[in-house]
DNA sequence: CACCTGATTGCCT
DNA sequence: GGCAATCAGGTGA
């Protein structure tokens, strides 16, 4: 499957309306972390969409809960719960206000501040493959929940995936309910060439 | 209030 | 490929 993914669109704009087109749009994205004297940016190669009350597999499914408060919020909040008791996970809210659906980010490129990624992470390899490993890199916690995309301390920034790169389209991981839903879209460069188009 | 499960990861075999 | 880690929300008594 191919298509484009824009560029130069108002944050306020490309991240209302449907979470699944949302959630295309958002690869090719920049996700900037800038705090503890670190930054670290990522191009978002992977996401999740989810719903509100017609979706069971979503957090928001049973109504409002101290845990899902920020998936109720205006576009542009971040949502970050904690997974397993463990590991963090970022939702990016799309609305609208009080109608819950939000993009989960589960993967990115990293680009800026690797040194920076593997300090927090223990390591040098798999360093954003995977939500709880995203937030780890990038130094996103339950601290962060609810704060804007767009002026907070997690940014981000509009972008394009590169010429050629297709998008994956793959049932959502790790849930038990909905599962039939494609709601997973993986971004794959055209040959082995760079997603980050540097 | 006790129990179960999960939008996962990393280490072990 | 299997499995432990670890805890809050959700469910039911």
């Amino acid at each position: 499957m191919i298509e484009d993914a824009g560029s130069g669109r108002d944050p306020g704009e490309f991240l209302s309306g449907d979470v699944v087109h949302v959630a295309r749009g958002l690869l090719g994205c920049r996700l900037i972390t800038s705090f503890d004297g670190m930054t670290t940016e990522v191009v978002l190669d992977e996401v999740e969409a989810y719903g509100g009350v017609d979706d069971p597999a979503s957090h928001a499914y049973r109504g409002r809960t101290k845990r899902n408060e920020s998936m109720f919020r205006e576009p542009g909040t971040l949502y970050v719960y904690r997974s397993y008791g463990v590991h963090w996970c970022a939702n990016v809210v799309t609305g609208p206000e009080g109608d819950p659906s939000a993009v989960l980010l589960r993967g990115g490129v990293p680009i800026v501040g690797v040194e920076a990624m593997e300090h927090r992470r223990g390591r040098t390899d798999h360093l954003t493959d995977g939500p709880g490993k995203l937030c780890s890199a990038l130094g996103i916690t339950g601290e962060h929940d609810g704060t804007s995309i767009i002026d907070g301390p997690v940014r981000l920034v509009d972008g394009a995936l590169p010429f050629g790169a297709t998008i994956d389209v793959e049932p959502r991981v790790g849930i038990t309910k909905a599962t039939e839903r494609t709601w997973r879209f993986v971004a794959r460069s055209a040959d082995g060439s760079s997603l980050t188009g540097i």
